[in-house]
DNA sequence: TACCAGATTTTGACAAATCAAAATATCAGA
DNA sequence: TCTGATATTTTGATTTGTCAAAATCTGGTA
């Protein structure tokens, strides 16, 4: 009864398509099928399983999207693969640009016990390491809609709150330009030809980036009163 | 390539049969299928399988035993599972009645890395919360010769070292009878015809339990020099 | 030695998850 | 409206791990 590691899965990619094309777009499935790293044909057949179980809705070659059911499973492993996440680093010391395929593992073989345990143990934590937020047990989650380095004012002292891409390559690049979250950076120029976004951070250091990373780091303006 | 969390658990579960059994015991089919909550017929293709692979030499009719490349990935896991259980009880604070049936999923997820720092964080222990020996990286397991209950001498304090059982309730039964690993206790008289032997255990308290119970519970005498 | 009980193996079937490749649908553009 | 490029679905096969039940083997006993 209780879902499969595949099936979790399916979920979950379903789910976080789902918060990048938006919450009325269908899934097309050759996406889906890419993002799990399966052919297409074996993306629609395991959707009409789900379909069946009344997890996804599914209509033929338009796409996929979840059900409420659907929602709130696929919530619960973003939960676990989050406090995972969150846990490796604060607890086992690990780098928050490594943690990302454990927790991939770990998300199908913790038990709830567990899980609570260790959100006890962070302090019931909102965001992981990344910044993404931690959808909370009964799988609701509240996405905060930060401006990107892309769409963020000039000149104005920006904080990093999330940096939205789990790939060890990109995050070692943020890492290295001192795109973290908690760190601030300014937004110098921006040139839409060149696709590039010119940035002043930590130290007065310049770095020139591409828009498709800068896209991927979201910020929010430094408040007034750093110490509310 | 690498063994499926299925191949995992047969090694594993010829592995502890044989150290039941003895070294030059080959395992029957029956037991195997047994421990591992399968029909025979499906224990004997897994085994054939397991063979061609060269993990375990199986001979029909007579059983199955592991060879050196497959006692060493047994040993792995069993290695996995107990620094899981000893990391579950010391770190995440949970009882060493419970730990084992969740090591028994985490086992097949961490990685080596993951383990290794665990390993580190416990300080490279020699064995987990049941006293279980934790074999080293190599694979090599050395296992201490200790009498149980049921054979180490009568009126002579004892140290509990170990409890060879997974079960939570007879670990229930086992901490409710101060009968973990540390304690000591004395055996005060063994009926054969009842079965049973009757302890002093700390505090003088005293309690009569089965000769079954009691072989699983393995003991060292208590050194002249406590500190040495 | 012949037979029986119990263990073991074999056989056939099935579910889950996958792929390759053929068939089909959709949509934009002429 | 027809057509072609692209996406999607279908079909048939494969792998892994499992069960049920029939067939077979083994070891002890009469």
């Amino acid at each position: 009864m209780l879902p499969s590691h595949t099936v979790e899965n399916y979920l979950k990619a379903v789910f976080q398509a789902q918060t990048v094309l938006g919450p009325d777009e269908l899934v097309p499935m050759g996406q889906l099928a890419a993002a799990l790293g399966v052919v297409p044909g074996t993306a629609t057949a395991m959707v009409k399983a789900l379909a069946q179980s009344g997890l996804v809705r599914y209509e033929a070659y338009a796409g996929v999207r979840l059900t409420s059911a659907g929602e709130k499973l696929a919530a619960l492993v973003l939960r676990r693969h989050r406090l995972i996440e969150l846990f490796l680093v604060k607890v086992m010391g690990m780098s928050w640009t490594d943690v990302h395929d454990e927790a991939e593992h770990l998300e199908h073989a913790v038990s709830d016990r567990l899980i609570d345990r260790i959100d006890e143990m962070l302090g019931r934590p909102a965001v992981d390491p990344h910044g993404d937020p931690i959808p909370a047990p009964e799988g609701t989650v509240t996405v905060p809609a930060y401006d990107t380095l892309l769409t963020c004012p000039l000149h104005s002292p920006m904080v990093v709150k999330r940096v939205s891409d789990q790939e060890t390559d990109f995050l070692r690049f943020a890492e290295r330009h001192d795109l973290t979250p908690g760190q601030t950076v300014q937004v110098e120029e921006r040139d839409t030809a060149a696709d590039s976004v010119r940035l002043r951070g930590t130290g007065e250091r310049e770095v020139t980036i591409g828009a498709r990373a800068a896209s991927k780091v979201l910020v929010e303006a430094v408040p007034r009163r750093p110490q509310s």
